[in-house]
DNA sequence: TCTTTTAACTTGTAAATACAAGTTAAATTT
DNA sequence: AAATTTAACTTGTATTTACAAGTTAAAAGA
């Protein structure tokens, strides 16, 4: 008897639906099992399964249409805005790479947080880490994490290279971001970020500083970002 | 027989809650009237209450614990990304000022248009306007709008001084924005912009390019916003 | 008095049922 | 053959009922 039997039936559902969207299983634009085939295959009810698609309506990954059917949609897989855009043409994440400047290592808080701490995220500490990110060898974003170090095993020694930090914390943690607020300011760079980002010092830069919210109450993750919009631009839908 | 009779429940619900909480009945962080409570007001069943305090969550009216109650929270009024803060102190849209540089008028779309519009949005023409909105008489952004020109009757003789523009649209057209999608980048102010948003040529300036779903299918708001964020922020939740 | 238990709330999940309303394609009529 | 009607789907709205699970404060016990 896991704890498996006390996931409600409509996120399991949900999981599965989520799940056989992501693997392709069903294409874009291509119509979901209607509600009542999804009762008869799963073998629930049918507000139970509306509850399960509600949820898949509201991340974008389906979209009903009364009379129609639930028309499939893989939306951009990042959350609030953080995807990019060239210029000119898409860009998936298979030529996103990823540059570890400074691997996980627990810190102290630094003194002047931009955001407001819980009690219990000072008292832990935080994990710190830099990344570089890079689009056909150029790089676009430099961003700065801290993660508070609240039941995160051997979270330090892991390997970030090309993988997403969202998708570790999901995979490995059970940690789903929930939502979060930003803030977003143009400046000149500086001789710092204008050497990460490869631009010339007094060249626009985009900067974001973000703190996100959790499945886990009180736990956040805060993130600065550096953004070369030179080539690429954020791209969002919300 | 008007065809108010037509909102569903559930929805005429999330109106008077909504309205509530907008106008104050409900202090922020008190608790709403139990769902209980709610059904005995309106005569309603539970699950039709609820479909409208889920509503209320998504859009951060609202804050649900189970066991405890809804908590009203009071979220920042604007859509996706838009709301500005100051440096130090946040700024509340009693000071916010509009300017408006081109009144609404009615011209075909620009040839180079950055979205792709639809048919009818295409025949229809569009309405063009132009604002620059200060605080503290210093300019902060400048956006240019084109809104199709499909069922808007006497919209260009309207006032939006001081006013939000979807505010009109919601009270007098019924339209809703419903999501929509963004590019955000950082670039130098040129001549024009400069000068509209007070910067040297060469500062540094966020432009958002934004086409906003409603509720009328096929109808989308297209803006364009330069944003001086020398002493404020771009602030948003998600 | 302090602690524990209980009872009365709250929201969360789930079933079974019914009809309304939009969409589509087959069947019928013209 | 073409237009219209109908029937069989789809999702949307709503009721009724039931129990689970978290929260809180009053009641009972130490």
């Amino acid at each position: 008897m896991s704890d498996e039997s006390k996931i409600p039936q409509y996120k399991k559902i949900y999981q599965i639906l989520r799940k056989h969207i992501l693997t392709g299983l069903y294409e874009e634009g291509s119509l979901l099992p209607s509600e009542n085939e999804l009762c008869a295959v799963h073998n629930i009810t049918r507000p139970t399964v509306r509850q399960a698609l509600e949820a898949l309506v509201q991340e974008g990954f389906i979209q009903k249409k009364q009379g129609k059917g639930s028309i499939v949609r893989k939306p951009p897989q990042e959350i609030g805005i953080l995807s990019i855009s060239g210029t000119a043409s898409a860009i998936g994440t298979q030529y996103l790479q990823t540059q570890i400047l400074q691997k996980p290592q627990i810190k102290p808080w630094p003194e002047n947080f931009p955001f407001e701490l819980s009690e219990i995220e000072i008292e832990s500490g935080c994990i710190y880490m830099e990344r570089l990110r890079l689009v056909d060898e150029q790089p676009v974003f430099y961003d700065i994490n801290h993660i508070p170090n609240i039941n995160l095993p051997r979270f330090s020694s892991r390997s970030f290279e090309n993988k997403s930090l969202f998708e570790t914390l999901r995979a490995q943690y059970q940690i789903e971001i929930k939502g979060g607020e930003q803030r977003l300011k143009a400046f000149k760079a500086d001789h710092l970020i204008g050497k990460l980002l490869n631009l010339s010092v007094g060249e626009p830069v985009l900067s974001i500083e973000r703190k996100l919210n959790t499945n886990r109450e009180g736990f956040h993750i805060y993130s600065t970002i550096f953004f070369n919009s030179a080539r690429h631009s954020i791209y969002g839908t919300f």
